[in-house]
DNA sequence: CGCCTAATAT
DNA sequence: TATATTAGGC
């Protein structure tokens, strides 16, 4: 049935061999250059739904972060590649790779060491941007809980426990939406979300936890949350998607965010639980890879529950009307 | 062999 | 609990 197309458009530098050449800014470039132009993209604000609906629902449009933020990401990684490509460029290509890791262990929040782990309180909403900083830095010390020291050989030591953090999930089920569950599966996933650090056991683990969470909901959609399952979709998967077959050539992989879909239509009464949707996460967190920062960016319209510090990671997670996993 | 999924371990 | 790791099947 299909062979992933390969790349396209000169993305993934698969062959980035050319790399440590002095054309090294060339080769950034002319990806750039690949790239969509601002108005080509669509905006990661664009609403999928009209402005009465997101109304009626108390659905904030995001205003604010839109191009600017995708430039600022886009900053961010042309600097990151830069750097790479400086730092090897007096060793071998292949050399490069420490430092990557390296690179990507201080930068993501998302792996710490396991224990206690992230940040609970959800002091919530405060201010927003500066927390990037404060983020990290908080990342970084919860890193550093006990595995201090140790080089950082990136290879043969284990990484810390990944934590999958409300936007890397977001962009877990970005990806999964966009290729269908037929096609989800955890090398493609990875290599979609582009997310580096990210490994396909990873990725396997999560989607095993998501595929369950799927089947528990198709089973009994919504009964009577005991207390353990809270209900709010985040990333619904539009029914288009779902039947996406295509490789998705995308250059850096960032889908738009996903349009959370209001199931309006439910006269049956009987179930207390009303499917909540729009998360309104915020946060699009523009760049490609890289795509989770903060912890708790949570921001419902309604209230949120008192025990929701502790990794309710899943509560974004939407079913599928009725999906065959693996069935041809 | 690589990959995926289910089961189990930490 | 959330992830990681292992084991088995394709």
């Amino acid at each position: 049935m299909g062979e992933h197309g390969g790349g396209g458009g000169g993305g993934g530098g698969g062959d980035g061999v050319s790399l440590a050449g002095g054309d090294g800014r060339g080769r950034v470039m002319e990806w750039l250059v690949g790239l969509p132009s601002d108005e080509e993209l669509t905006p990661l604000s664009q609403s999928l739904i009209p402005p009465e609906l997101a109304s009626a629902f108390s659905i904030t449009p995001e205003p604010p972060r839109t191009i600017l933020d995708v430039h600022r990401a886009s900053q961010d990684s042309v600097a990151l590649l830069r750097r790479q490509i400086s730092s090897s460029s007096s060793s071998s290509p292949l050399k490069g790779f420490p430092s990557f890791a390296a690179a990507a262990e201080a930068e993501d929040p998302t792996v710490i060491e396991g224990d206690e782990s992230a940040a609970k309180d959800g002091s919530g909403e405060s201010s927003r941007k500066t927390r990037h900083l404060e983020a990290v830095e908080e990342a970084d010390s919860a890193f550093r809980t006990e595995n201090s020291n140790d080089e950082s050989s990136a290879r043969t030591h284990k990484r810390p426990r990944l934590v999958w953090t409300p936007q890397l999930h977001k962009r877990f089920v970005d990806v999964v939406a966009h290729l269908g569950i037929r096609n989800a599966v955890p090398k493609t996933i990875m290599q979609l979300m582009n997310v580096e650090g990210l490994t396909r056991e990873n990725v396997a683990s999560h989607l095993q936890k998501y595929r369950l969470y799927l089947k528990r909901m198709q089973g009994v959609s919504i009964e009577g949350p005991s207390s353990s399952d809270l209900l709010f979709a985040s990333s619904p998967v539009p029914p288009s998607l779902q039947e996406a077959s295509v490789p998705v050539p995308i250059p850096y992989a960032p889908p738009p965010a996903l349009i959370p879909m209001p199931v309006i239509g439910m006269a049956h009464h009987g179930h207390g639980a009303p499917m909540a949707m729009v998360p309104l996460n915020g946060q699009q967190s523009g760049g490609a890879y890289r795509g989770y920062e903060a912890h708790h960016p949570y921001a419902m319209f309604g209230e949120r529950p008192k025990d929701w510090p502790r990794g309710n990671n899943f509560a974004s997670m939407v079913p599928y009307p009725h999906v065959s996993p693996r069935s041809k």
